[in-house]
DNA sequence: GCGACAAATGATAGCGCTGTCATTTGCGGT
DNA sequence: ACCGCAAATGACAGCGCTATCATTTGTCGC
């Protein structure tokens, strides 16, 4: 195939397959989308130019010309943290079979940089969004609510969303884990996690459970996102038995933490995480945990965003899982 | 904010704005890209009618326009391995300040879906496009040579690349475990990981140096990418004293599963992973493992689409990292 | 062969924005 | 006031494809 036949100043267009097969563009683009309305002898032949040309649809102005993008935009606060990652591969397993591309953004749990990813990915015209959380800024919200596109908030249970949710119950959540303590006789309870609306409820629920079961307030420490945080706070946990860390990372850092300071899990401390990663239950010991399925939460979200069929707020749910760490 | 005002068939266009403020559309557009050419109270006029109508630009139109989409395609065989989480936050990290977006797609170790996916991509006309490994296809590398963009492959050093490259030396990175295990006395060596080239050449070069070393041929079990057939795998591994496992993920698993198995870790058998992940470091026994920084695998590939001063072919290099699991 | 209808193909306009050239406006110097 | 130049703004065409209506072609029944 020679090269010549390429367009010098670009990648070959619609019209130059149209014209290499001897019909009108509008043919070459029912070939591409709608074959069966391609008469075989017309459909082979611009087939065949395709081929020999190397054409790639260019969805760029196919986009434009039909007001379709067929992307979903997806925001999350960071893609290193695995029960993030576990709802974008759910997301994407989801949509891709149906011929839905994923745009992704970060947002690093910064309100500024969210509302400046909301725009960014906004102006790429999704066809719905989906995004960790609730807008934290109104401007964010407006925004959502302005492009008329399905959204769907997951990983919580907002009370005023702006359409669609998949998620569940935070402060039901961290109120389990203190009930769960204090059934096992935990006294001294403590809670490590971020800054972040869902962190914040975790902690909600699980100060006021402690309360009603009679326990002492227990201590919230406000950490980084990230394991190592996780061992720097077993130094400030002296004299606690029960440790909910708002996920799992955070938790297998306290568990190092608390092995270097020579405290004995579950027999002196015992320690809940949030998420049910897979590596829970292949370190020893085997991490208690709530279980959240961030891939069933992806799942979830992908449909909402395709179909207005059933109810728009879906409340997956999520367990406790008791294993070795207490 | 009357929403009559919008535009009722869609989002406000540019066009929309103009009309708000009295000035012709291309001044909107240089006061959203090239405000320092539009006079001071032109330019306000225009931005409080951007505001007045929520108007968020159109990249879809833009991009077209200009033949610019300003945004990298990034193909890993999967989001959910936290190495490519990695790597990908690396490109993110690095493209974002520069304005660019990141359009994901994952190929799930599955060639045809690879080049199904690339294709995708491609129609989406992204500057450049950076992904795990190499084409597993004739047809894919093909399509990529034609696109005439900057292309990374990252995650391995292929001898034949499209452009640029930003990896390490997977064989090298095997030999060197082989030739840790040797030095420590291990015997009877043993691989586990799947069937994907990298995997193959890390394997390539672990059977070699145990041959060199004059080590009886080791064993390869060739499984699922998942840590649950780590942990299966140490069934298999009985009688062997030394075992290499693809990635992190696969140790973990293989520690539960020889820890379940009664063979302790380091004394019966040594483990080393692949990846440093950071939950290598907290786990009890901590991790030996190779070390790859995927993070600036990341920032160097998103480097590589933007500028191309400077050599194409970056080795970032491995290191052995010998902890508690030998 | 003719007419009716369906299948197949083509013509037209335009999606929302921008590269580029043209025109207008403003400023400073004489 | 006039001229030259730079800054600011506008006009025009079109990026590559597609929605939609129009036209052509093919098939079947009489």
């Amino acid at each position: 195939m020679d090269d010549s036949r390429i367009n010098p100043d670009g990648t070959p267009t619609l019209a130059q397959v149209a014209a290499r097969a001897g019909v009108s563009p509008i043919t070459v683009s029912r070939v591409v989308r709608l074959p069966d309305m391609v008469a075989e002898a017309t459909r082979e032949r611009v087939e065949t130019a395709m081929r020999e040309l190397g054409y790639v649809p260019n969805l760029v102005a196919g986009s434009l010309a039909s007001a379709r993008t067929r992307a979903v935009g997806v925001l999350v606060p960071t893609v290193a943290n695995a029960i993030f990652a576990d709802t974008i591969q759910g997301i994407s397993d989801t949509l891709e079979p149906l011929g839905y591309a994923v745009f992704l953004a970060q947002s690093h749990y910064d309100d500024a940089r969210e509302e400046k990813m909301l725009s960014a990915l906004l102006a790429r015209r999704p066809e719905a969004l989906i995004m960790v959380g609730s807008p934290a800024t109104a401007a964010g919200a407006r925004m959502l609510r302005r492009a008329g596109i399905p959204v769907v908030e997951t990983w919580d249970l907002p009370t005023n969303p702006i359409d669609a949710v998949a998620g569940f119950d935070n402060k039901a959540a961290g109120a389990a884990v203190a009930r769960h303590f204090a059934s096992v006789g935990r006294r001294k309870l403590a809670f490590i996690g971020g800054d972040d609306p869902r962190a914040g409820r975790r902690w909600a629920g699980f100060y006021q459970a402690a309360q009603e079961a009679g326990l002492e307030p227990p201590l919230r420490l406000v950490l980084a996102r990230n394991a190592g945080a996780g061992v720097a706070a077993a130094a400030d946990l002296t004299g606690r038995d029960g440790v909910f860390a708002a996920n799992d990372a955070l938790a297998f850092g306290l568990l190092a933490g608390l092995r270097q300071a020579g405290r004995r899990v579950p027999e002196d401390v015992g320690v809940v995480g949030l998420g049910d990663l897979e590596i829970g239950r292949l370190i020893f010991p085997t991490l208690s945990t709530v279980r959240i399925d961030g891939e069933a939460i992806g799942r979830t979200a992908g449909l909402l965003t395709v179909s207005r069929d059933g109810p728009r707020r879906i409340d997956l749910g999520f367990s406790l899982v008791v294993r070795e760490t207490g």
